[in-house]
DNA sequence: CTGAAAGCGCTTACAG
DNA sequence: CTGAAAGCGCTTACAG
């Protein structure tokens, strides 16, 4: 800019006010100013300027995702990247692969750029070190999942009924053995999608069989190999719950490895997107993803115009999908 | 860092030194500024160093993908994020649905932000407007396509020698009649592609019918629309490549949708991740998306440690894992 | 081991 | 309509 300024023969001040399409410069200065910028292939440096402007706003978030590559991150991602973009919003993303210590660094490395908000899907059980960030002006979302001793705004889908609508529509077909494959019992979404699904047990009184409950799993092969296992015992399972993307393709796997995709009825949560076309079709609990990166963007745009009200906390319902795979009845 | 140099007596230099590690202040003093940098909630604001750093680096890179939330884009992402990851460096990511002026726009939000480097798969078809951001010391590479009108470091895939084997692989089971459906025709890989497809056939010295031949689809819709119409013709083709993971998506459901499934062979490119569980199962053509990403990014940082050196350009091997969608034979 | 002065590229808060 | 001076938060290039 002092460059551009002097082949102009203008005042920094001025050349400032061009580049920014200010007004209040003659015709005849503003184009003299444009000439030397673009014969020095000037480019405004947006850092420079955030650091100085009084808003100090850098128009830069930064997204904090389990794994930027699962399908529903990335869906997280492109929603959010989309109501970022209508306002000139960049998006810094990363990847926390449920490690606590890797949401540290991210969240520090952002704000160490000073972006002017976080969208996270917490992988720790304690954000309140975010809590000085949000006093020096950062705004904080948590989407999927709620923060731990901190208070913020929050979208999160109906998981608990969503598991228990799944559980529920396999009873009421007879099913009494419904084995249940869940993640880490230390994330909220799985914590919330197990007590959907005992919940819709007690409700029949059901008792809960512990020998049917498998959780910690977290890859497709993880529930592929237990799965498995559990088909081959004589009092397998007649249904299967599988509450999560990954999980619900090991369990297809697994259905398909034993011979028993007909006979073993199946629910997966999530969106998977073939699931029509396999063999039987399998039936879905899906959350509008969506709406949810849309709804996390929204709510942190409008702390950034200034919103001050209290944290709001948005719910956004999952949809039960019927397919061929759950109308499979027990064997009588 | 004013009020820490305040707080704790020393003066900025010192602070800086504490804060950055840099060694040469005794025990004491940084004591004394580390206790006053946490009574404060010191956090130091990394866009100010490297704007007055010499090597004005603010370790962070940009890429500008197809799509984030594509799987194909989303794989490269994260390959790209754990090399940078490795380094201390973070990522800005965006999407430019095949949109050069979003290119533009996307490239010029990143360096106005200064990052070091801008790895993308290219929407556009000229990319000399990057000249200026490279004499400026912005690294570039491109991935999965080359640039144009400005020489680079590139990654790219075997596309047109996958295609020409997938092609050949279904001509030596027979097939005579091989629909092709292939995206829009300005897209490298997708021109590539159509290529390997065109010279497998050559090779065999079967004329091109153009009436197989439907390019510009982009989405699982457009694929599902042509192909539905074109099995219903009298003439149907044998077989078909689909040229992209998408497009395969739509072959797969026009395929069931025709109950042609078992009948007329199929193979497609990129990854699908229930291929193998389809009936039958879809022989497909995969890249190695995450030694593409890897490439690429180890690309960009050698540049950024200062090779100077010609620009190179990778190929990455594709794979045909053949399975019995395309062993299906043409009728008698 | 420690610090005072200058300056990175820009905007603010003036003044004329 | 235009510009000179100060300063955002930090590092450089000194000097002691």
């Amino acid at each position: 800019m002092r460059e551009v300024a002097a082949l102009s023969g203008a005042s920094l001040k001025t050349v400032s006010r061009v580049v920014n399409g200010e007004g209040g410069v003659s015709e005849e200065l503003s184009g003299r100013v444009r000439k030397a910028a673009r014969m020095l292939d000037y480019h405004p440096n947006l850092s420079a300027s955030s650091l100085r402007r009084s808003d100090g706003k850098t128009k830069t978030i930064g997204l904090l995702l389990e794994n930027v590559s699962n399908p529903f991150s990335s869906a997280l991602h492109r929603a959010i990247e989309d109501v970022a973009r209508a306002r000139g919003v960049i998006v810094f993303a990363g990847s926390l692969d449920e490690d606590a210590s890797r949401e540290q660094e991210l969240a520090t490395a952002f704000t160490a750029r000073r972006v002017d908000g976080l969208i996270m899907v917490p992988a720790g059980t304690d954000q309140s070190y975010l809590l000085t960030e949000r006093r020096a002006g950062t705004a904080l979302v948590f989407v999927d999942r709620p923060p731990s001793m901190l208070d913020a705004d929050t979208v999160v889908a109906t998981n608990r009924e969503g598991a228990r609508e799944a559980t529920a529509h396999l009873l009421e077909r007879g099913h009494r053995r419904i084995a249940y494959v869940g993640d880490y019992a230390s994330i909220f979404t799985a914590a919330e999608r197990l007590a959907g699904y005992t919940e819709a047990l007690a409700i029949e009184r059901i008792p809960l069989d512990p020998s049917l409950v498998h959780l910690g799993l977290h890859t497709t092969d993880d529930a592929h190999r237990v799965l498995l296992e559990l088909l081959r015992r004589p009092d397998r399972p007649t249904a299967i719950f599988a509450s999560q993307n990954l999980l619900t393709i090991g369990a297809v796997r697994a259905l398909r490895g034993s011979g028993l995709q007909h006979d073993v009825a199946l629910v997966g949560f999530d969106d998977l997107p073939l699931a029509d076309l396999l063999d039987p079709p399998v039936t879905l609990v899906t959350q509008d993803v969506t709406a949810m990166g849309v709804r996390a963007a929204e709510l942190l745009f409008r702390r950034l115009d200034g919103d001050t009200g209290p944290s709001q906390r948005h719910v956004v319902a999952t949809t039960l999908t019927r397919r061929a795979s759950s109308e499979i009845r027990p064997p009588a």
